[in-house]
DNA sequence: GACTAGCACTCGATGATACCGAGTGCCACC
DNA sequence: GGTGGCACTCGGTATCATCGAGTGCTAGTC
């Protein structure tokens, strides 16, 4: 498709934006290392390059960018770039300094990754409704409210609130935690949906509430997200239009989980501009990962830049932190 | 301090630059309802008013915009203004129809916030070392990792990663449960620190790791913080670099958490520019507001916005919203 | 045939200049 | 004290010339 040297003039021009966010001139080019031509030759293999839609000029007389075309062409030319040596320190002392519950855990790996890129970055929790029960309680509030517990084997803890439709006396919520215990330990909380009837009326009661709470109304935030790093990624653009835009997208956890998955069902680790399916991402790009707990994937991490993104870096970082948090998620 | 017209004029300013973000003339001021002198007048008064310190000119032939000394004498005249009847159904509806977690709930409560007053929303949850423990739980994951689960009276759930000293048998860890049932419930959650030694070495062991990890390396997020609308945030500034610096103010919880607390402590319910005490918040302007369960503050709802903010409609919706809030997490 | 040197051309960016008008300060007047 | 009137200020906008980075093309070289 693409020649060598054009190939290389591509991947110089793509180089260069990233760093500069300027139009990049055929002078330039020519005076890159990997280059050796004359900028003439340059020019001449540029207007191909824009003919065939991997470049464009914002106008006549300036320098080409990449269109979303040649990110992707030079993205997939890219061999799988490795992290320098003291991000992956830094990736491998966080790893090895976490001991504390999932949740925290989860939202400190986005700190990570996006201190590692300088971009947005997401991560995406274990469904929870994956994970086996390891213990189960139903703990009266007040009134007739009563609180259902769940403990999953990875450490997380799945609650719904539950309205009781009588008063409760003493025995029944530890009956009814008992025969929900029963019947989902071991099993994932999906489980709770097939259970089967109690015997006592009031027991039956109480967990046909707790699978009402449980089954019901959670489809609106299925799994747990974590964002972070908004700040460095407004820095990435000019017009505050764009920034309150993707920040709009960012806030909304089901579009960014969505989104996530979508992607990763394409086949893809990076989604550039309108790859996205989003409109207001029309000038971003998302690197993303599976995480892969006992081999199974569980779970998404993702960074979110402009589409003028440092893509070996991005990608880079996010395999090698998709990949520790897989394992230390792992061993327990 | 200003006389009867003076104040109205500054009135007429500082509203008339909240809608307009304009500099705003004497002409327009003297057309201005509640003014009624000529613009010869207002000029001399607006002199006088840019004199000392509540106005300022961005350049000579321009209008006034208000000084945040300004914006302090509007906000000191406001009369507790009230909220639009729509408003404030919206909030009451809200309010009826929440059935949930306490977490979704603040959660949630920060959308609402954000949704009534086009700004960021900030609520932070009751600290939960304050709430009486109604359950308690160890429950074993793998290997040597155990969660401690509690379940507090207001609903929410603390849990900590407990790593054991040795192998566990069987009935060790409901034993250890058991004690520190029996001297957690009832109590708030600090009381773990004050526990009593176990008779048992291995229980003993595991109790002493719990007060371990409930009492240690909390510091640094000591209470749970829900922000949203940060994308409405950014659509009030006009320069990237300024949302870039709130929004890093936004994703640092821990100061979002003091920055509350140090105005509430000073006695304030706003907090305009400089007096925020942040130097990235030096466009902004905060409206907090405590609320109560049961006739003590247990947390604090804030909106952030442009420091030339709709302060009328912010305390209105502030106020409304932690007065509801309250008085649902009251009710159980 | 592939590459290159050279050159005319394009067009945004920059800067100088003029003009407009909103808004001001001030003064004379009521 | 309040007001009408007026000269003045100065940012914003429009116009125009200049500059130069970068281009496309052509003629020439290896």
């Amino acid at each position: 498709m693409l020649d060598e040297r054009k190939a290389s003039i591509l991947r110089a021009v793509v180089e260069e934006y990233i760093q500069t966010a300027q139009p990049v001139g055929s002078g330039l080019v020519a005076r890159t290392a990997a280059v050796n031509v004359s900028s003439a030759t340059v020019r001449n293999d540029m207007a191909a390059l824009e003919a065939d839609g991997y470049l464009q000029q914002p106008h006549t007389s300036a320098g080409r960018i990449p269109t979303e075309k040649g990110y992707r062409a030079f993205v997939d030319q890219l061999s799988h770039p490795a992290l320098d040596r003291s991000a992956a320190q830094r990736v491998r002392s966080f790893f090895d300094a976490a001991h504390m519950e999932i949740e925290q855990m989860l939202a400190d790996t986005t700190r990570l990754l996006s201190g590692l890129t300088d971009y947005a970055a997401v991560v995406v929790g274990p469904a929870h409704e994956a994970a086996r029960v390891r213990s189960v309680q139903v703990v009266g509030l007040s009134g007739r409210i009563a609180l259902f517990v769940a403990v999953l084997a990875n450490g997380a803890v799945e609650k719904r609130t539950v309205e009781l439709q009588a008063d409760t006396d003493e025995s029944l919520l530890p009956r009814a935690a008992a025969h929900l215990a029963e019947h989902l330990t071991g099993q994932p909380l999906a489980a709770v949906s097939e259970i089967a009837a109690a015997h006592d009326e009031a027991v039956e009661a109480v967990v046909r509430s707790v699978v009402a709470a449980t089954t019901g109304g959670h489809d609106d935030e299925p799994d747990h997200v974590f964002v972070n790093g908004a700040a460095r990624m407004a820095g990435s653009f000019a017009a505050v239009e764009t920034v309150r835009s993707v920040l709009t997208i960012l806030e909304q956890q089901l579009v960014v989980v969505t989104l996530l998955r979508d992607v990763l069902d394409r086949g893809l680790n990076v989604a550039i501009g309108t790859e996205t399916g989003m409109q207001p991402l029309a000038e971003c790009a998302l690197v993303v990962a599976p995480y892969e707990v006992d081999g199974e994937k569980v779970g998404t991490i993702g960074v979110l830049g402009p589409s003028r993104m440092n893509y070996p870096q991005a990608l880079a970082a996010v395999a090698v932190v998709s990949q520790q948090l897989g394992h230390r998620l792992s061993e327990g």
